[in-house]
RNA sequence: GCCCUUGUAGCUCAGCUGGUAGAGCAAUUGAUUUGUAAUCAAUAGGUCCGCGGUUCGAAUCCGUGCGGGGGCACCA
């Protein structure tokens, strides 16, 4: 009879088989009621299993991980049962749980409505209600596939047929209504509650393969009570109040225009925080001993060829052909502009390792569905750089990028960073040996940073492997930005050695690095993190002088020239409103300091500060602000 | 690129089942000269995304193109 070892590592010892259910109940009357799943031997199972042999077992509630997902999980069975009850003729297919909830995706030649949504939220409530017991059943494949085929399941019947040998065919009931599923579920309908909601339909193709025909997706959020649905939808609503998009509207720091899809329209506010970014990165790339050229945007197609670009990304290039029929690329990456740099003129081993930063500005000609804001856009500006270095320099060339990366999210107020790192994919070019060096040495500096990292398996670029910098912003959502990788391939390709101690000519190593990866897409990023509100050594408009009145016009605009003198950037606004009214629009664009001019400042030479989001009062005398303020116009590390 | 959805003034939006457009803010002008989040009034402002169709008549209905949004696929 079965011993069963519980979380504690107490055993207790059951006369005869028992199911999850009763050993909670055993266990305390709570923990009972409260019970979602039971995980035996490290499996995640229905409590009403049947356990025979001894096993140690952890039982889970909605407050745990595996409690949650399970309630997910079952959200999207009864969002699949609503459906076809509402909707006979639809097909189920997969409906997985995701982060924070679930989707479903069903066949059904109709598109969703929103208002069908709402319906279907409300037959949700009724199935709840219902209370109905959940069972399983373990079927036969044979007629498993039959049996969905015969009621018109072809994508359920088509699923049980990939499902390998060896492993159950489980059907899960729920009333009437079944459906193929692993499972495990909750004993009941009743057990899920009504903290769910349906959040948007989408398309999304069979099996992720774009070959494959379209399904409808149905995204829904589902909770353990209220006060989560509650806070998770706020959590929502405070994301979408940070959106870059509106913001950047807001703040009139950029727009779009249908004339040119994907590529930004820089403003005055907007181009001063882009040029603060490059002159922070000239600073720290310059101290890193970086030597920043600058390489043509349109380039020869023959060079693409020899690149390899022209043959595996040619479908993303934006190309020109001239009034005498030549064909131009322009540039989707920096990297054989850069060789060719390296190419002229004759190298040592001793100009080994070479770091060339540019700031070069790329198109790449995006599918019109992945465009979104700054976040992904066709032409953007990478601070890219490459060095060329021996086999034997890049393990610690790997380091010291890594360790200037992380120097450089910190500055800018990123502290959360995990990497991702890619080795050798199916497809790729160099010896097996190379590759070996080349992820060891990637990898070691992996480790060296001490961070959080993934291993994606064979995800890495053909010529070589790589890693992603991914930072975490300030509401926890993560960012792929920098990146850094190890190139055996482009170097050979272009032609590019060096002469070594021997005299003989070699091909060097290649590492591309980008750090914030695109200026756009990291500015997207910053407003995010944010919300706008930029820390005050890139802020794009530091200060705006108001005076109180026309009398002290002369006054502000004697301040202002004085503030823009020390290097801090500021306007005076001498519009004919009052001052509740300018403190109310400056702040609304988020303007982080305010100085106000009256009377008093003027006897005092001095100004009155408002900080952005304070209603605190500082007068300071101007040429105390200017020294502290100047102060604090710097990275903060420096 | 694919599915769904959407496009009205500089911005945010209203405009029911077809009868050639409206608000608030912003702008301009005038009055007010203001001490910490919207002073008052007047004026001006629109190829209702483009093209084509249905209709006596289209912002409204249909088709198509382009752009935006949500996903999917893609992301060197």
């Amino acid at each position: 009879m079965p011993n069963i070892t519980l979380p504690d590592g107490k055993i207790v010892n059951f006369p005869k088989k028992i199911t999850g259910f009763q050993i909670a109940e055993k266990i305390s009357k709570s923990l009972a009621k409260e019970a979602v799943v039971i995980s035996i031997n490290g499996k995640l199972k229905d409590l009403d299993s049947v356990i025979e042999n001894d096993c140690s077992v952890k039982i889970f509630t909605s407050k745990n991980q595996e409690g949650l997902e399970t309630i997910r999980h079952d959200t999207a069975h009864i969002l699949a049962m609503a459906v076809q009850e509402l909707f006979p003729k639809t097909q189920v297919t997969i409906g997985p749980v995701i982060e924070n909830g679930f989707y479903y995706d069903f066949a059904r030649k109709e598109p969703f409505t929103e208002d069908d949504l709402k319906k279907i939220e409300k037959k949700m409530g009724e199935i709840v209600d219902r209370d109905l017991i959940t069972k399983r059943e373990v079927w036969n494949r044979e007629k498993a596939i039959k049996h969905f085929e015969k009621k018109g399941e072809i994508y359920k019947a088509e699923l049980i047929k990939s499902i390998p040998d060896g492993e159950d065919v489980s059907i899960y009931f729920h009333g009437e209504w079944h459906d193929l599923c692993r499972g495990p579920h909750l004993s009941s309908t009743g057990k899920i509650g009504k903290f769910f909601k349906l959040t948007k339909v989408s398309g999304a193709y069979w099996r992720g393969d774009s070959r494959n025909e379209m399904l409808q997706r149905i995204y829904g959020t589902s909770w353990a009570t209220q006060k989560d649905l509650d806070n998770y939808l706020i959590r929502i609503e405070e994301a979408e109040k940070r959106d870059h998009r509106k913001l950047g509207k807001e703040m009139d720091l950029y727009h779009f225009r249908e004339e040119s899809p994907g590529s930004v329209f820089w403003h005055e506010k907007g181009w001063a925080l882009f040029q603060k970014l490059i002159d922070y990165m000239r600073m720290k790339q310059d101290e890193a001993g970086y030597k920043e050229i600058n390489t043509p945007e349109v380039l020869d197609r023959s060079l693409w060829e020899k690149s390899g670009h022209w043959d595996k990304f040619g479908s993303n290039m934006y190309t020109s052909t001239t009034p005498d029929e030549k064909i131009f690329a322009i540039k989707p990456m920096n990297c054989p502009g850069c060789v060719e740099v390296f190419n002229q003129g004759l190298k040592s081993y001793k100009d080994l390792p070479l770091k060339m930063s540019e700031f070069g500005k790329v198109h790449r000609y995006e599918p019109s569905g992945a465009l979104h804001g700054l976040l992904r856009v066709r032409a953007f500006t990478q601070d890219d750089a490459h060095i060329f270095c021996t086999e034997d320099q890049i393990t610690k060339e790997c380091l010291v990028v890594t360790n200037l990366i992380l120097e450089i999210y910190k500055d800018l107020g990123f502290e959360n960073v995990i990497l991702k790192y890619s080795d050798r994919p199916d497809v790729r070019v160099g010896d097996d040996q190379v590759w070996d060096k080349a992820e060891a040495a990637l990898l070691e500096a992996v480790k060296a940073t001490k961070l959080e990292y993934t291993i994606n398996k064979g995800e890495g670029a053909f010529y070589g492997p790589k890693i992603e910098f991914v930072l975490r912003d300030a509401i926890g959502r993560d960012w792929q930005c920098g990146t850094l990788q190890v190139d055996f391939n482009l170097p050979g390709r272009l032609g590019a050695s060096y002469v070594d101690k021997d005299g003989a000519k070699k091909i060097p190593v290649m590492l591309h690095r980008a750090l914030f990866g695109s200026l756009e897409r990291f500015i997207g990023i910053l407003i995010e993190n944010y919300a706008g509100k930029f820390p005050f050594w890139i802020s794009p408009l530091q200060t705006v002088v108001i005076p109180i009145s026309e009398e002290f016009d002369d006054y502000a605009i004697k301040v202002s020239k004085e503030i823009k003198s020390s290097g801090i950037s500021s306007i005076v606004d001498l519009k004919k409103h009052n001052l509740n009214y300018k403190i109310r629009d400056h702040s609304l664009a988020k303007i982080p300091l305010l100085l106000i001019c009256g009377k008093k400042e003027v006897d005092t030479n001095s100004v009155t500060i408002r900080r952005l989001d304070s209603n605190k009062q500082e007068n300071m005398e101007l040429k105390k602000f200017l020294t502290t303020y100047s102060a604090l116009n710097k990275a903060p590390s420096k």
